[in-house]
DNA sequence: ATCCGAATCCCAGTATCCGGAACATTGATT
DNA sequence: AATCAATGTTCCGGATACTGGGATTCGGAT
């Protein structure tokens, strides 16, 4: 009883654990009124209503209408962690370039706390996608990330997180990963063929600042259809490569 | 003694106030290590260690050697907000057209407690400016959205937020913000010469919903030297009308 | 006018947040 | 190599302020 297999869970301050709870259930559905967030958070009325309350206060959440709602005060937030380096920022316009010169979608993706988190994004209408978090092992870009981490590191990462299999086509065994890897750092691109999403296939190469500091990964990916292996094997990887200088360059030169 | 004439200051959680105080440090400067952090926010090293620690620990808060930074957890939060409507990211595309076809800066304001909050922008390498938040009456689209509200809504945003005085040209005069929103209202475009920067005049636009829900406000801004007259009062108003006509089709249909 | 659900408010009890101070660690300096 | 200063981490008693059940108010529907 109580070994749940659960973290720790407890340590810290329980109340801001409450605070963002409610965040999140926020997040997950529009406009909300307190009756439904006391429902999904299971707390008590009065205690949503307090926090909800502080929340309005200071601004980071908005009511309207007895509805409650997250507010622009986390863009704000947010684009102080997207613009944390300036290579985040020249890599916005790498992506744009890249997604309206090949006319696929593009992403610059980045790592923290070993998830894979969309930064950039060019494609479709929608925004979403940017602040996702998925599993390095299943995307070109993420395996990039890995390729720049040596084995002990990697190896932590499958005991930590796993494997999860996402499609049938996902690296799941350690060995073809490691392999996978030792590829990836050999041809300096990686390639995801279905292991994401079926039908899904994408390139990636790294992008590093002028002293070589590891930045993220640029990515391009659309449906097998059109990524047929010369596209990806070939003029993909050139492509993602010179947009990944011109990061380079615009970095040491303004 | 207490009456430092301050606004309420302690409904609600004080635990939540801390936290956000907290997270409000770590974004005005990158990478702050803990001691830095009890200097800036005045609350005692365990304190700030404690909840350094439990959002640290719920990954919205990133530690690395010995420096906290902002995580990107809230760049999907932040996302949640700029894209509660639809029409926001139909925005989106028609700021970047705005900035191409004019090689001026271009951006979507929307309005959220009585400030302009910026949510799209096209210009220069940086995204700063997305998420900021500044004065309504100081801005073309700021006034575009007063326009938009009836006397008795202005007349409290006067008594609640003031006209402050950002450049000699703003409008500070209560009498004068009125008639210039009657004109804004007239020709169906605000235009800003120079009142919240010197140098610079901007043109912008309502935009609607399909129901004609207003949305927000698209806007052109650029040096006075390339904003004559004609540019401001002709050309402008047309384009970004067009383009506040393409996002309302684009949700109508498609 | 009446009813019902939701939001708001209230208040006593105590969980838990706080913060001073001790301890550990890092790394810079001589 | 040894010392020292500064920062990070841990501990713990005490009281603040968070909690949550329940009462009250509000607003809309029948």
């Amino acid at each position: 009883m109580g070994t749940d297999g659960d973290e720790t869970g407890g340590t810290g301050v329980s109340t801001t654990r409450k605070t963002f709870a409610l965040l999140e259930a926020l997040k997950d559905e529009e406009g909300v009124t307190i009756a439904a967030l006391t429902e999904r958070t299971d707390l008590p009325k009065s205690t949503v209503y307090r926090h909800l309350q502080t929340l309005t206060d200071l601004g980071y959440v908005i009511e309207r209408d007895g509805a409650y709602y997250v507010g622009f005060r986390f863009v704000e937030l947010g684009e102080q962690a997207r613009s944390r380096k300036v290579g985040y920022t020249a890599a916005k316009r790498a992506v744009f370039e890249l997604g309206q010169e090949t006319d696929e979608r593009a992403v610059f993706i980045v790592e923290e706390a070993s998830e894979a988190v969309y930064v950039h994004r060019y494609g479709s209408l929608s925004n979403t996608m940017i602040g996702h978090r998925r599993p390095l092992h299943s995307m070109a870009s993420g395996k990039v990330i890995l390729a720049e981490w040596d084995d002990a590191a990697v190896a932590d990462y499958i005991d930590d997180i796993g494997l999860e299999t996402i499609t049938p086509n996902t690296i799941t065994d350690p060995d073809a990963l490691f392999d996978e890897l030792e590829r990836i750092r050999g041809r300096g691109y990686g390639v995801n063929n279905q292991e994401h999403m079926e039908g899904l296939r994408g390139v990636a190469v790294p992008v590093y600042t002028p002293d070589d500091d590891f930045l993220g990964s640029l990515a391009v990916f659309g449906p097998t259809s059109r990524f047929s292996d010369d596209y990806v094997h070939d003029e993909l990887p050139t492509r993602l490569r010179n947009k990944a200088g011109e990061i380079k360059v615009t970095l040491a030169y303004g």
